[in-house]
DNA sequence: TATGAATGAGATTTCATTCAT
DNA sequence: AATGAATGAAATCTCATTCAT
């Protein structure tokens, strides 16, 4: 009943939220009925609702699983050994969102997308997402700071402003991948080469 | 006859997206009952359904709305007689947007994250997104054009990809916007100001 | 819109209750299904949840119904200008509501079942009934005390003690009537004639 | 063995009983989950469906007991080797089915109404009921027997009639402990005797 | 005997839309 | 043009019961 138990159970949950994912990256959270994640998953209304208690405990879950998922992505890149420019940050985070989603068979953007528009309306979405930002901002304020000091960034750039322009970027970059789907990593991260070459 | 109806017609159309942006930026576009656009509308059910002809033709109406009152600013920037700064136009254009929602007495960012979302799952929508956004990336190039003209950016920049990279920052604005409500335009222009400097 | 559409709200609240009537005095509120309601009442689900919010606020109105049915039984027979002695008072009241049962098509004791258990498990219910029965008891009171001037009851009997017992008769002769069919009201009350007779 | 064993099954039959009488007196019969039974008895799903077939075998299980214990009180009544007068028999009733409950640790008069109310729609239960109320009843005419030639009541009482109407006054003592929780044994049947009193 | 995860039929309720007036 | 009561398909969730272990 213990170990076996345990993991079982978060096999099977995560069993859920990949299927749900799948649905949610097709029709959004609420035109994805609970139908068909139970068929989706391959189990039953019951077993499903032994795991989450509603739909919206569900729709909460998607929504750490896919922030959460971003935020370590910037994390890893923030405390890279060998310190990427801006340029070359950017290239690499959007690259990652992209190979991650291929990763799960779910275009990760899209289900970004669903979660902050959940986040209006949830609260508890919302305080989710509030936590999974701060420690993205956290990211980006450690990074500026490296960044600065490898001079990369001008000596006098104020660390937390320009983490959270930086910051903005990778939104900007899922938003456009919906509307133009050929905008690759490398377009985007030159247009903020460019940006910042003298 | 035709003109005052004509009018009427639009004056209608007006009342009825206004009442459904209210509800839309609280819950979202699904849980906006047409029962609470039509109590919020005043108007009765029959007359809504006779302006639109169904809640998703009512849904596109506002993401036109949203994205088009965005274009519109952006549009503005990029034409300005006098060129701002890069600093100086992202400034300006998230100014602008709080501006816009404070005016119709909505949080446009909110409106704005719902209306991306239903871009992923309507393709009327995306198709409308799709417009609106080339419309917004066209200013861009324009203004990345006189920007490199004006000296205020690198000589050698490619103006598309500028310009995708500068329009990539406002939805990162927005939806910091909804997750940190004290970012503001100042701060966040800021950002990109110690980015940009020498 | 004023008075006809109150008159159409009463009918409608009356031919759902109707339903629900039959339906409970067959299978109790919680074998009722609101599916057997709708399908009986003749309307669609629609237009029942346009009357009543949810089945518990429709079980809440069949037990107010119910209870006040006999409480107005009781009231008239506690003022009636000849005043029957205890035996005559218990025979008319069961009587009555034997009567009343054949006139709405469903034999109301089943129905009463159903809300004392039902006020058990709903406060809301607990309250109406305690509501109602505060009545009935005022009215026996009454009652009481004019049987004890008229001399058909000792005249140091307390009048309220006699109302509890008077009282108490009723649910035993409705329990009696769903367990042993064939009591009548007539025999039930000649019990009680022969418990007062010197 | 077989007797260790049947012990043994009644005791797990007592305990869940036990079990679901709490629940009941808390929430009815079918607001009362087998899982909150389960929990409540301490023992697994599969334990509880050993020791009874189904949620309405046990529900009867229930039904027998709560009548029965009645019907044993009022028997032990009516064959007092000292006849009580009405009044007392009625006071003693009374006091010992509250007692009975607080034994329990259950307000018997709950269950009792939980029952009546299942009897209108479980044929069995009916049956039970009806067995049940046969014994009271019974024992209800030996009383009155009795009690005749004791001189409590007439010489020319019927003693079948007799029975019906003191049986009658038990659900009445229930129903009011649920409406007005202050009704007493004593208040009770000291109504009855100032009716019986000349 | 005992367990408790899993099942899936079925219950309640909502809500976009229509249409007689 | 305007009304708003009515519709009914469809969505979410529960819970009695089983069965592999």
């Amino acid at each position: 009943m213990p170990k076996v138990t345990e993991e079982h159970r978060a096999a099977r949950r995560e069993q859920i939220v990949r299927a749900m994912l799948r649905c949610v990256a097709q029709d959004g959270f609420h035109r994805t009925t609970m139908a068909a994640v139970i068929r989706e998953s391959g189990l039953s209304a019951g077993a499903v609702y032994l795991y989450f208690r509603n739909k919206q405990d569900l729709i909460r879950a998607i929504a750490e699983t896919a922030i959460a998922d971003v935020a370590v992505v910037v994390e890893e890149a923030a405390e890279a050994e060998e310190l990427p420019d801006p340029e070359r940050v950017v290239l690499d985070l959007t690259q990652r969102i992209v190979d991650l989603g291929e990763a799960h068979g779910v275009e990760l953007h899209r289900v970004a997308l669903q979660t902050w528009a959940e986040a209006v309306r949830d609260p508890e979405v919302l305080e989710i997402a509030r936590g999974e930002a701060g420690r993205i901002a956290a990211a980006w304020v450690t990074y500026a700071r490296r960044a600065i000091e490898a001079g990369f960034l001008p000596a006098d750039a104020e660390p937390t402003r320009v983490a959270r322009a930086l910051m903005g970027l990778l939104p900007g970059f899922m938003l456009q991948r919906l509307v133009f789907p050929d905008v690759t990593p490398a377009a985007y991260a030159a247009g903020l080469g460019d940006l910042l070459r003298h």
